[in-house]
DNA sequence: CGTAGAATTGCTACATTATAACCTAAGGTT
DNA sequence: AACCTTAGGTTATAATGTAGCAATTCTACG
C-alpha cells in the first residue's frame, strides 16, 4: 500500500482496510470503538493529506457528533495510543498509520506539491535507527522523521497542486 | 564539537564559537546581528537544551528588551533563516546550529532525560537521504528527523535528570 | 550633511493548536 | 439493581505563533 500512495489508486479500499484493522485491534485489546472514534478514523483517512485537529471539528459536527476540541483531541489521543493513525509534528496534523498492529518506527515523506504523505516502511526505518544506535552509542526509543520535497508524481507535473489521488 | 554534548565541556566555548559564527555569517551576508537577535542567539544557546520562543521572553525582558512574542518570533526567524539556529517540531522548541554555515541537512537525538540535543553529522544524514531519494524516487527539500531516547550518559544514570553539561 | 528608502522594532490584537477540570452518561460486572 | 469504570459533554483557558500597522533606526546616495 505504501508504494501506492502517490500513484492512482482506489481510496477506498485504503479506508475500509484501515476500519477494519482497527476493529481487529480494538478486540484484540479490548478497546472499544465508539462512534466518534471510528469516524475519527475515517475522517483522517480521507486521504493520505495529514488532517489538522480543527479541520475535522465541522466535520464532526456535520455528522451530528459534539464537536468540541477535546471531544476530537481525546479520539485522536486513543487512535495514537493504539498505533492507528500518527501525528506529523512538523505540521499539527494526523495521519493514518499504514502499517497498523505492528510495533514499528515512524518516517514520513510528504510531497510539497500533492501533500500526500508516504510512511516509510519499518524496515527501512528501523534500518536507518540500528546504524545510528550503534555508531553513536544512543538508545532510540521515539522518532520523528519527516521529509518533505516532491513526490515522483509532483517531480513531472509542477502545477499538481493536488495530486494523483483524492 | 557534536561528540561533546552529553560529556562534560567547557560550554563557554559553545557560546562564544556560536557568537563568533554568527557575526562572521552576518557579515558576509550583509545581515545585522542587531542586539535583541544577537542576545537572542546567546539564549538559545545557554544549553544543549531545545528551549521554547516563551522560554526567551522574560529572559529578554530582563535585560532590559522589548518582550512581545513577535520581537522573538522575529529573532528566532531571523537565525533560522541564517541557519544559526534549527527548530525541533516535536517540541516546539529552537536550538543552535552545530554547523553554521554549511549547508546541510539536519537531524538530532534529543535525550528523554537530560533533554541535550545532538546534531547529527551532516555526511550522516545526507547518506541517509541519498539513499531514500534513491530507493524511492522523491526529491527531499526540508526534513525533520527528531530522535529521542536515551544518550550514553543517561543510560548509566537513571536519576540525571539533569544531565553532564550546564 | 540631509533626506529618501529600506530594514528593524514596538505594540496591539488575534489566530491556531492543545489541555485542564469537572460533570454527566453509557456500558459492563456481579 | 448497585456499583464501577470508561467515555463523552461542556466551559474555560493555556501554549504557541502571526497579522498589521505605526514608529524608529540604519544606510546609501546625492
Amino acid at each position: 500500500m505504501t508504494s501506492t500512495v502517490y500513484a492512482p489508486h482506489d481510496h477506498h479500499t485504503c479506508i475500509t482496510a484501515a476500519l477494519a484493522n482497527a476493529k481487529n485491534l480494538c478486540e484484540s485489546r479490548g478497546a472499544r470503538l465508539t462512534p466518534v472514534r471510528k469516524r475519527v478514523l475515517e475522517l483522517v483517512w480521507q486521504n493520505h493529506k495529514p488532517t489538522g485537529a480543527y479541520e475535522l471539528l465541522p466535520q464532526l459536527a456535520q455528522d451530528g457528533f459534539n464537536s468540541a476540541p477535546p471531544t476530537v483531541y481525546r479520539a485522536l489521543d486513543f487512535l495514537l495510543e493504539l498505533g492507528l493513525i500518527h501525528r506529523i509534528s512538523s505540521l499539527n496534523a494526523f495521519i493514518g498509520c499504514a502499517h497498523p498492529g505492528q510495533d514499528h518506527t515512524t518516517g514520513f515523506f510528504i510531497c510539497r506539491l500533492c501533500g500526500n504523505a508516504l510512511e516509510l516502511s519499518p524496515e527501512r526505518m528501523q534500518d536507518v535507527n540500528t546504524r545510528l544506535a550503534e555508531e553513536l552509542g544512543i538508545i532510540i526509543e521515539e522518532q520523528t522523521i519527516e521529509l518533505s520535497g516532491l513526490c515522483p508524481s509532483c517531480q513531472h507535473s509542477t502545477a499538481a497542486a493536488n495530486g494523483a489521488n483524492a
